[in-house]
Order: C-alpha cells, then sequence, then structure tokens
DNA sequence: CCTATAGTTCAATTATTTTTGAACTTTTGG
DNA sequence: CCAAAAGTTCAAAAATAATTGAACTATAGG
C-alpha cells in the first residue's frame, strides 16, 4: 500500500481547518479520537464504510489527524502538537465545546 | 423594516458555528469586526452586494454577530461576549489564527 | 492457498452552498 | 416629493460536498 499522505499542518489554511471540523460525524470522530488512538471501526460512528472513510480523508486531508497502518487496520490519531503549535487553542476549544470529556 | 434576527447562542451547534467560519471570505469579515462595529460597505469586501449580504447573514444566525439598523446601514458586531460564555477560547484562537491584529 | 477483515476508491446521485443580477425596501438628504 | 444610498430578497445557475453501493486492495489467520 502506498503509504498515507499527511500534509504539512503549515500550508492548511485556517478555512480548511474549521471547514473540516463544521461536520457533525467529523466532530464525533473527533471527539472519540480525543480520548485515544483507534482504529475506523472502533470509532462506532454511524456512517457507512465510504462515508467514515471519506470523513476521515477530509480530516486527514486538514491536517487534524495522522493515520498508520497496522495489519489491515488504519491507526488514527490526532495531531495534537502540530495543530496546537499551529493554531493555538483551536482544538482544545473545540473539544472542550464538543463534550469536555 | 421588520426587526432583524438573532439567535440565542445557547441554539447553535458547534458544528454550525464553525461552518460559518470555514469560509474565508466570513473569516475576513470576521476579522475586520474585531477591530471595531462596521457597516457592510465600510468592511471592504470583494463581494458582489448580495453575496456579502448573504455571508453577513450567514454568520448572523450562526450567531456570531450582531447587527442594528442605523439609518440605512446595519451596524454589524461580534458577539463576543455571548461567543466566549458558550464557545470559551474558540473565538479568540480564531482571531489569533486569522491575523492577530 | 483461501477467506475474512478493514478500509479505499469510483461513479452516480443527491444535497447544500455560493454566486449572480435584477428587482425591491427603507431611510435620508435636498 | 425625489433620488441616492445601503441592504435585502429572489430565482436561476454554478460549484462543492456528502452519501451510496459495488468493486477493489492489502493483510493476516487458519
Amino acid at each position: 500500500m502506498a503509504t498515507i499522505h499527511h500534509p504539512d499542518i503549515d500550508s492548511v489554511p485556517l478555512s480548511a481547518l474549521l471547514a473540516a471540523l463544521s461536520d457533525p460525524t467529523r466532530l464525533e470522530i473527533v471527539g472519540k479520537l480525543a480520548a485515544g488512538p483507534c482504529s475506523c471501526a472502533e470509532m462506532d460512528i454511524d456512517a457507512s464504510k465510504s462515508a467514515l472513510s471519506h470523513h476521515v480523508k477530509v480530516l486527514r486531508q486538514a491536517g487534524v489527524i495522522h493515520q498508520r497502518a497496522e495489519g489491515t487496520m488504519r491507526i488514527t490519531t490526532i495531531r495534537r502538537n502540530e495543530l496546537d503549535a499551529r493554531f493555538p487553542g483551536l482544538l482544545d476549544s473545540v473539544l472542550n465545546a464538543t463534550g469536555p470529556k
């Protein structure tokens, strides 16, 4: 499998990050990930496989998440440090607003 | 003119706020407003009258801005206190990321 | 090897958003 | 009263984005 592409976070416009986070399903995904890394299946999201794959891709392309292949799974994590460096406080306030764990 | 409607900020979902802020033109508007109240014309946005009116409406419906009629103008301001109360830190981090004036 | 698992991709459809321009409403200055 | 200024509204068009289901790829377990 070709390696998964992750954008340089400095190349992501703020508007693109906000667009990625503006979807309820994706906010739910990010909320789950805030608790720790997981595979798509473990996210327990109510969406078809392909829709979920799509949403995850949008988040990846916006620099929100990182994925690494592990077996047949993709282990997904939030790019917390990088996001915090580029958009200080933003992720925290979003996570805090969704549901402070 | 019928009074301008502003939603109760508690009724605005986070996803709707983020969607409103996810457009470059609207981020520009909010950036301008961060410097103080102004009319649409004063915003100096590169968009047609009706497109600008549309963007401003989206921001208003998302609870981001407040408008009051003054003569033939609408004086627009950011609903800063309310936003800060409902989504602590969010607006600040967005404004900070756009261009810390 | 064979099959199940986990996810991706594709093309088609549907849905939502954005943009445009023209017509309209309000308000004010002359 | 009249005209200009500042926006709004509307309908149509254009552009984006989301959802589906089927076909596909890669990996691992038996």
